[in-house]
DNA sequence: TTGCGTGCAAAGGTTTTGCATGGCA
DNA sequence: TGCCATGCAAAACCTTTGCACGCAA
C-alpha cells in the first residue's frame, strides 16, 4: 500500500497551481514564481508532483505545441469536469467548458464503433474560440 | 522568387511518407527506415524537408505528447484528413488512430454550435482501449 | 556559375533518472 | 525507525542553428 507523505514542497506547488486555476501554467511559471518567492523547490520535485497530480485527476497536462514544453491547470473540481467536454483555444489560453448531449454522443460513438471508452475529464479539444479567431 | 531543387534525399524521405499515408509517422520512423535501406539522409534534412511539406499542406503535423517527438502524415486528399482522429489508451499508452466521418462532424458540430475551431492534429480523446478495459 | 540543399557538430530546451540525503509519520 | 520525498548532477531526447561543402539547374 503507497502511502504519500505531506510537504512543504507539494504545499507550495499547490498553493501556486489553485490560484491560478482559471489559466494554465508551465513548470518554468512555477519554478519563476515560487523561487521569487524565497520558497526554493527543485525542478525535479515540480515534474514528479505534477505527474502525480496528473494521474489523480487534481491537475490536467496541455500540449500546446511540443517545442515549448507542456502546460498545467489545476482542475476544482473533477466530478463535474466527468460529464462534459473540454474547448482549449490554443491563442488565449482559454478552457471552454461544454454541457451538450451530442458531444456526449461522441463518447458513445467511439465506445460502441471503436471500443474505446472516453475519459471525458482528460480529453480535450484543441481549436480557436470565436474571439481569437475574430482578430 | 525562392525556388526549390529537387534531389534524391526529398525523394526518399517522401516516397516513405506517401507508402505510410494510411498512418502518421515520426521523424525516428524516417530515418530508422531509409537507413536501413541503405538511403543516408542526414537527421537535419528530414526535418527541415517535414516543415516545408507542412507549410505547403503536403504534410500533417500531429502533436500527441511533447516529450516523444512530433508525427507527420502524408495528406493525399485534403478532405480526408478532417476524418482522421487520436484516441489514447492511458493503461498502456497505445495510440490508436482513426479515420471515421462521424468524428470529422464532430468538429463540424462544435464550430456551428460553440463557435470553436477544432485542430484535430492536437487534439486527441483519452481514455481506456478495449484490452486494457478487459483487465 | 548561382544559390539552394545537405549534413556534421554543437547548441538549446525540456523532461527523466540515479543516487545520496533529508524529512514525514 | 521505515519509507517516501527531495534535489543535485547527469543523462536522455527532440529539435534547431551555424557553417562549409555539395549539387541541381
Amino acid at each position: 500500500m503507497k502511502q504519500e507523505y505531506n510537504t512543504k514542497q507539494k504545499e507550495y506547488i499547490l498553493e501556486y497551481l489553485r490560484a491560478n486555476a482559471q489559466t494554465h501554467v508551465s513548470v518554468g511559471d512555477i519554478l519563476a514564481h515560487l523561487h521569487a518567492h524565497g520558497r526554493e523547490v527543485g525542478t525535479t520535485t515540480v515534474y514528479r508532483y505534477l505527474d502525480r497530480l496528473c494521474r489523480s485527476g487534481e491537475v490536467r497536462k496541455y500540449v500546446i505545441d511540443e517545442t515549448s514544453g507542456a502546460c498545467y491547470q489545476y482542475i476544482a473540481d473533477t466530478d463535474e469536469c466527468e460529464k462534459h467536454f473540454h474547448l482549449k483555444c490554443t491563442r488565449c489560453g482559454r478552457l471552454i467548458h461544454v454541457d451538450c448531449a451530442y458531444l456526449g454522443e461522441v463518447g458513445r460513438h467511439i465506445g460502441e464503433h471503436h471500443r474505446f471508452t472516453v475519459d471525458s475529464s482528460k480529453t480535450v479539444f484543441y481549436g480557436v474560440c470565436e474571439a481569437c479567431a475574430e482578430k
